[in-house]
DNA sequence: TCGCTTTCGCTACGAGTCGTAGCGTAATGG
DNA sequence: CCATTACGCTACGACTCGTAGCGAAAGCGA
């Protein structure tokens, strides 16, 4: 998960990779408990059995730290073959959904994000961890949709394709945020049918007039 | 933009407005400058030219302080008529990216509704002065677009149609947070454009069935 | 088996922030 | 002019921060 260098097999003690997954899972649980501003590093060392000082050596600061513990549960996500395009979109949307129903993904998400936009390296953290990495859903629903003749095969521009790739996204995890955090409404089926069919639709619309109406 | 009682005429000395509005800006000033993290209420209190205690008296704690601050650059949005639903939605979606530009927006709001996953009461105070308040847009918006002919009347079911009001707002303002903040990239207008356009056939498609394929 | 190296747990520390209390003073309304 | 409230100021205990220093533990290569 971190951007260490294990290339080279450093001599002396090596790190315990079981304090790593206690530090990680109790960063987890004291965000549950407290949230992101009332957690304390001193606290989730006492809950994962580890000294403070344990924490410091392996992360620069709570920021990081409540992302890697974050980002591990988006790594659930999945994209199973419901048959159609709509079906594959309304299936991964509630997936994302269940996760930010979570409390610990809900405090800890947000308040990194925030934090991001007055830390360059963090935001760069977010994007490589989470961001770009769930960015394969959209990728293989695309491949899926194409292999099934519900999508046209490919923009002849592969910027445009690429750019294409980032406005869904933006639009479904933007929208399924916004939904759940901001607007405090559930994203549930219901929801989740009335928000595909306006993308599905739209993305439809969109490929047959490449350029204005 | 308290939810004080003002409706009876306290006796004894009034709160003095100079200090309010000098708290606010202090409040964004020390946004910029230090983010939500490193934001104290002394720092603000120096700024403002105010006793710390003066800005307990008056907000229970940094969250609301912050959504009060930033809640006020929100107020800024219009909706210019532009001829066509299109360029509307366009030009409020450019005005939404510009407020978010600002560093006293992003770090402010995103963080407000962080912590608003653990507070009922702080995600109320966000639902109500910003929120509600801006969906006035979405609002003048289709009734324009009616007037011109561009989107049918309304629908039957009055609560549909506000699900469609809020379906749209969490489209918008989530894709545009995500886009700018998320994925760190602007929504300039060639990214608005291309939005709008996923946007507008969304909702036309949808308007046309309104259920399923 | 023995060093070398790094990590680990522990304790302690100064610095900074929090939110509150108490005080005397200022500004209203009756 | 008197009751009432807001204001500026100071001071306070409690807490968190991030770091330093220590002895012990755990690997690896010779």
């Amino acid at each position: 998960m971190q951007s260490r260098t294990p290339a080279t097999t450093r001599p002396g003690r090596p790190r315990s990779a079981a304090a790593a997954t206690a530090i990680l899972a109790a960063t987890r649980a004291a965000l549950v408990e407290l949230g992101w501003s009332k957690l304390t590093l001193g606290d989730v060392a006492a809950r994962a059995g580890v000294a403070k000082t344990t924490i410091y050596r392996r992360w620069p600061g709570k920021n990081e730290l409540v992302v890697d513990a974050v980002a591990e549960l988006f790594d659930e996500l999945e994209l199973p073959d419901r048959g159609s395009l709509a079906a594959d979109i309304e299936g991964v949307v509630l997936q994302f959904a269940a996760i930010l129903d979570r409390p610990e993904a809900r405090s800890g998400l947000m308040a990194a994000v925030a934090e991001s936009t007055r830390d360059e390296a963090l935001r760069e953290r977010i994007r490589d961890s989470i961001v770009e990495r769930q960015k394969r859903l959209v990728l293989q629903g695309r491949t899926r949709a194409q292999a099934r003749g519900e999508l046209p095969p490919e923009s002849s521009d592969p910027e445009d394709a690429a750019r294409t790739v980032d406005l869904i996204f933006d639009v479904v995890a933007g929208a399924v945020v916004h939904r759940t955090l901001v607007s405090g409404r559930p994203a549930d089926e219901e929801w989740v049918r009335g928000f595909t069919q306006v993308l599905l639709l739209g993305l439809r619309g969109a490929a047959a007039s490449p350029d204005g109406p």
